[in-house]
DNA sequence: CTGAAAGCGCTAACAC
DNA sequence: GTGTTAGCGCTTTCAG
């Protein structure tokens, strides 16, 4: 019966009850090897701390160490999918090391944003982790290029140019959307579409990229009437996949900018009765949930790992805070799935034509 | 040129450069009406803090308040978009307060899970909001119903029963659940199948109890053959969808467990030509990002609100601690889109036989 | 090897 | 109205 209720026990209850002071307690319960301890002291202190249940107090902790073993991580992100993958390698790199995660997920207001950045760094926090889109960043306002300035160490996840010396993770979408491309061109593809999204993210523009050149390297030609993007311009505009089946000619494979719009597209698709694989091939990008759900061929982007090393720059500029901004970029992998279907041969060119 | 870089300034300096004591000081930076201050050494202090760039150190704050503002989040989900919404509807009701979250996300490992919480404890978090699938917890050992008699408040996510005293907020599965097998039978549908998942989880329970309400209700005997685990028992053995379509007369219509279900038997029935919604009506549960993207009708869960009230009961307890145990059932919207069809004629049976 | 004392940055009583 | 004092719970020199 040791029902220790209401009355938190601190480390000066668990020095009296071992016989020694404040202070070789915490020595001992923060396994500093450093100090030499008698081992049976060390051993009562520990024995002391269990039985009394002690839990030590971070925040008291991070007052005098200067630190709070804790990172804030800014979310604006679309898929939830990729931010759930992002979160957990996050997790898992700090979990060692007790490390947290200190949250603030907005739904993208920038107001909201630089209210919760501002929380995150009030409240200490040793690091900063940033995902959100790329809306224009004043580095004279902004709140994160002056927290990066006042030494508040920062990784940028998923973006390549941002007005602070900070870290970068990305993943290689160039590459990524080359190997899909050229996956389309060896199934047999000659007329291969790509739907885009409105933004102007630098990442969509990677993808968009690699298209080309895989489309190149297979000596096709790039149609610009084949790139379209999912949302229309002005309302009423036929956009997204519509519009590439629109066309005179229309393709017979589709990349997607992302797997979300993939999945609109093999919806809409279907409804006009151009069914996948069998009509239209089609791939997505990012390998989130809803890719594996459906059985899409996609480009798997690797979140979790991109978490894992975001974290580790952390890690690593904290212990140099002078290191040289690094640029950490992982790579791609084309997943074969369902939505391609099969070497398919050309309309119009006879199969094995000698 | 008012830079100011590493040495951060605090309180004292803020006191210094208005004049004034840094009790005063922190007296007009926390707001606190109820301190008579002049006007003039408001202004003053708070100039001063501008001038400065001020930014109060959360950490020490909390150690003398004895406070945080910081709610600890475990989250061990399978829905990410679930997850997302629910975090979202966390920040947005912590927000106005200026309470913070702290995230523990683990991919399930019970393990993982104890120490992410003591974690979460030495960090003195304010409260708890927990949510993940209900494996067995002994209240004597598991480190959520010792945080709670400790005097943590917490409210449990999903959940109905859980082995300490706390709050729940839920949402009205049953009735969701009941509501959309309506639909079905409304819609001209006699055999109606369920596919469910494997693990004994409450709410998947509900949805099932709805199913077989809403059956009774059209006069329609539940057969227990329609009521199909998604993930086989042994392996070989047909399992969710393929196993309904095998019957000797296969359901018209099928509802899933959760999205990501019924998102799968709309492949997997693809794949055997069975068309949705022509050939067989499907719902799935939750409009979770999946629903939305595949126009899958499905029942609502307010994932959103339900992060929104969690946060509010932690803040109600955080103001009366004795208060009675409170359970919060949200309501459940059946969205109709297009994965079910128009109202159809039963096979067999003549339309308007008169 | 261990303890005493100082202090992290702030707020809360209580003087003035 | 405003300043002084005393901690919050812990770590950390620096003596002993």
């Amino acid at each position: 019966m040791k029902q220790v209720p209401h009355p938190r026990i601190g480390i000066r209850d668990v020095a009296r009850r071992a016989g020694v002071s404040p202070a070789t307690a915490s020595h001992v319960l923060s396994e500093r090897a450093d100090v030499p301890i008698r081992d049976s002291t060390r051993r009562r202190v520990r024995e002391a701390a269990v039985a009394l249940g002690y839990r030590p107090n971070a925040i008291a902790r991070s007052l005098t160490e200067g630190r709070t073993r804790t990172f804030g991580l800014i979310l604006m992100t679309g898929s939830s999918s990729f931010a759930a993958d992002l979160v957990c390698g996050i997790q898992e790199a700090c979990r060692e090391r007790r490390y947290h995660t200190l949250l603030a997920w907005t739904s993208g207001d920038p107001v909201v944003e630089a209210e919760l950045g501002e929380l995150l760094l009030e409240h200490q926090v040793d690091g900063l982790i940033y995902h959100a889109p790329p809306y224009a960043i004043d580095p004279d306002t902004h709140w994160l290029p002056r927290a990066v300035r006042e030494g508040t160490p920062c990784v940028v996840v998923q973006e390549r140019a941002f007005p602070a010396p900070v870290d970068y993770v990305i993943t290689e979408d160039c590459g990524g959307s080359q190997l899909a491309t050229q996956h389309l061109t060896e199934l047999g593809h000659r007329r291969i579409g790509f739907v885009t999204v409105a933004e102007q993210r630098s990442r969509v523009w990677d993808r968009v990229e690699g298209y080309r050149r895989a489309l190149l390297d297979a000596g096709i030609a790039p149609d610009p009437e084949l790139v379209v993007p999912e949302f229309a311009a002005r309302p009423g505009e036929a956009c997204g996949i519509e519009a590439l089946l629109d066309r005179a000619i229309p393709p017979t494979a589709v990349l997607a900018a992302n797997d979300s719009v993939a999945a609109r597209a093999w919806r809409t698709a279907g409804r006009r009765g151009v069914r996948v694989p069998q009509d239209l091939a089609l791939v997505g990008f990012g390998d989130t949930d809803l890719a594996q759900v459906l059985e899409l061929t996609t480009v798997r982007q690797p979140a979790r790992d991109l978490g894992r090393e975001a974290a580790q720059l952390l890690f690593r500029r904290l212990q140099e805070p002078a290191a040289p901004p690094t640029s950490l970029v992982l790579p791609t992998e084309l997943i074969v799935r369902e939505s391609c279907g099969p070497r398919r041969v050309q309309s119009g060119v006879p199969p094995d034509s000698t």
